[in-house]
DNA sequence: GACAACATGTAATAGGTTACATGATTTA
DNA sequence: TAAATCATGTAACCTATTACATGTTGTC
């Protein structure tokens, strides 16, 4: 699935500007999908070329205009064909795995900092996992229950990891420091 | 990180062919990275060019030759500098995810078939992984601990979103059913 | 007789990332 | 006064995917 369909989702849930999308990305999106501005912008481009969103200049004032967004009918009726269309993929790709698979031509420091950083980043997608679950609970923002499925799933997946990473890192650094060579020690 | 030095990792645990390569590719590396024929050998080629690999080829009988590739000392060198410099990234491209998110456009058909897809994919890289860990757990291809941390995790991970699909799914097929509108149903 | 596995490669295309370019307002 | 947030966009580059192109051997 590509930027251009995935932004026509987005403007399923209410018109939005280039920005606004970009944010979405980060927040809502930001555990399976990965946007930015340059990819966003010209997808939003071509969308109004094909006639599938329509675009609306809003002046603000003291502000540079945001070009809004909004779906058209053909719009909603080729993202809705799309996702019936696509298959439910799963990729990974991760540098990370890839460290820990070839670790024994690193240095323990550096596998220990690698460890860290993954740690540090897990912890901060699993609080921004909560905070989705927390805001939209109550109020206004309802979840669907697919909505609420897909984020627990996401944060009992991620919690496995953290919790795995977080409780085996002392052992495997303390494996790998006595059994490397005096030259990676450093 | 590229297939290029992804590849000239391949090759630090010996010399191998595209093909062979591809393979690695398909069970070793299959949880963490994607790569096909169509990318592996150009790699190879552009490697071969740039001095870090070199090629000899073994005429097999009956059989097209082979090209073997082999890691040169620079093509060692330039591997574990990069992976020193490679920060630990980690992510994740799923249209799964996109499908759970915008589940209430889709019918509950579609949704049943999507979950179930999902759950046969995850029990063959469940299957995978198992098999990794039994084959190199005793005999001659041992793995390095950092190796056996990586399946290890991997596995409580897939596992862990595994279990939550088989235990919510019915839950959620039943929620969205009695929620959607009739055309739905279908 | 068909299909899977072995084996290599090219070319066109699609797709996204990065860096560049600009500038106002709000918050610390 | 520095940094973050708001706000949009382009152009060059890099990378990978897909389809095409070919042929043998072994297995069901």
């Amino acid at each position: 699935m590509d930027i251009k369909t995935l932004c026509l989702g987005v403007l399923t849930q209410g018109d939005a500007s280039g920005y606004d999308i970009k944010k979405h990305f980060e927040c809502v999106f930001s555990h399976f999908y990965v946007a930015g501005f340059g990819s966003i912008y010209p997808a939003l481009t071509e969308l109004t070329r094909e006639g599938l969103v329509t675009c609306r200049e809003e002046p603000q004032p003291n502000r540079a205009g945001r070009k809004v967004y909004a779906l058209t009918p053909a719009g909603r009726e080729a993202f809705e064909k799309s996702l019936i269309a696509t298959p439910p993929r799963h990729r990974i790709r991760s540098e990370f795995f890839v460290l820990l698979h070839f670790a024994h031509l690193l240095p323990v420091a550096r596998l220990r900092a690698v460890l860290d950083e993954r740690l540090g980043d897990i912890t901060r997608t699993v609080h921004e996992l909560q905070r989705v679950m927390n805001e939209c609970t109550g109020g206004e923002c309802a979840l669907h229950p697919a909505q609420r499925f897909e984020v627990e799933l996401a944060l009992v997946t991620t919690k496995a990891h953290r919790d795995y990473i977080a409780s085996h890192r002392a052992a495997l650094l303390q494996q790998v420091e006595t059994a490397q060579p005096e030259r990676f020690r450093a």
